[in-house]
DNA sequence: CGCAGCCTTATGCCATGGTAGTATCTCACT
DNA sequence: AGTGAGATACTACCATGGCATAAGGCTGCG
């Protein structure tokens, strides 16, 4: 048995090793697979993930910028805490940049973006009726990148994704369920719907909106766990 | 002579090497010293430097996240050449961020926040006066970091960072002049009027309007100096 | 029993060696 | 002269070894 199985995931040896550990370690912390507080050594994942400690090290410095771990030199590196302020803010960022970019989008909608962004909602959709969030998620994410990279702002989805790290760990916690997931297809829609008539004002309003409903379930997560808050 | 003297600039070896290189290669990166389209190689680096090849490694990913650099695997290494569509969005991201911080500095200003922009306009007036750009570009930095931190929002600020080294760059190549760095300071007391008399309104106005400045310059020396450019 | 000082163990940081991939240059061949 | 293949000289990428430092346990002293 490979060590790799040990952590039940895979690596391609042609592909870029550091990207995917930088990729891997994201998705198994924001998926609450290593939990906040939580040791992670660069000698022991480079054990469990069969790679040298270099890329490991480099992925975890990309996940430090993000404040998703926390190095301490020469002491040791953890998952970081969710800390609500951290969140919060981080909402708040993201709110200002995706308001921007929004409005942007809904002045001069190009034929392709919209084309894209409707059949992201269709999928999303279904996925949503399936009730899956594992399968959802990667939708979330397309739709929102499609958005920005759509109006000719790729650095605002590099800056977008940055931030929302702390957030996911939060909505991850929450556990959307079917009826969840059809609330947040509905916005998505009423966002497409005011780029396509191409309403500045509404299609900021709307992507507002939708950017707050983590604001909603933070504090009560916080008082019922308290062991991986800060 | 010590090979770190070829670079004309000294690292402490006490502090955190890797964190050292990736300031001193932004600053000249930012101050034109390393130029656009230049190749940049880790070992050259690290020989100039005096350090091994790691910690400017670890750097030039960094750089390479801001688009400062940009990495071709196994081909090497360049400054990224100045491209005017990455300025302008750069410049609108960071307007999108810095107009909601501000605005949020103007509604609840601290105490402490009016002192120190407050010091920091004084210190303005001055190196404005003494018509020195490379002393003014520090105040300038941090009037918008205090700003951000002073309002508890301390990850703007490493947003902002990361957006402004493109703009940077593009601010030094018009090289400010003593009525130019008179003009910025008017600009920075009309924000700090805005948010000491908390009006979230003037305050997020002036600072979009601060912020355009760099827009004026960009078209014109795009096309006096095609060579730096993408 | 409590506390100060050593010592063991672990960590992240930096240095360096080896590898696979790419571009350029040389030279034979047409 | 022009072209294509091979050798060569680079590059960034990954692996690994040695280092200083910080934390926790142990021991001996008060």
């Amino acid at each position: 048995m490979p060590p790799t199985a040990a952590a039940g995931y895979e690596l391609d040896p042609k592909l870029p090793i550091g990207a995917q550990v930088y990729g891997l370690l994201k998705r198994m912390i924001i998926g609450l697979v290593f939990k906040p507080n939580e040791a992670l050594s660069e000698k022991e994942l480079a054990l469990r993930l069969g790679v040298s400690r270099t890329p490991v090290r480099e992925a975890l410095i990309r996940l430090a910028e993000e404040t998703l771990v926390d190095v301490f030199p020469q002491r040791g590196t953890i998952v970081s805490p969710i800390r609500v302020a951290e969140v919060m803010e981080a909402q708040f960022l993201r709110e200002a940049l995706e308001a921007a970019v929004t409005r942007r989008a809904a002045e001069q909608p190009s034929a392709a973006l919209i084309r894209d962004l409707s059949r992201l909602i269709d999928d999303q959709h279904h996925a949503a009726n399936a009730g899956r969030p594992e399968d959802y998620m990667p939708l979330d994410d397309a739709f929102h990148r499609t958005i920005s990279e759509g109006t000719g702002m790729p650095r605002s989805w590099r800056l977008i994704q940055g931030v929302k790290g702390q957030m996911d760990r939060v909505r991850f916690l929450s556990l959307p369920n079917k009826a969840h997931l059809l609330l947040l297809t509905e916005q998505h829609a009423e966002i497409f719907k005011a780029i396509e008539t191409q309403d500045p004002d509404r299609a900021e309003a709307a992507m507002r909106h939708h950017l707050k409903e983590v604001l909603k379930t933070i504090h009560e997560l916080a008082s019922e766990m308290p062991a991986i808050f800060a």
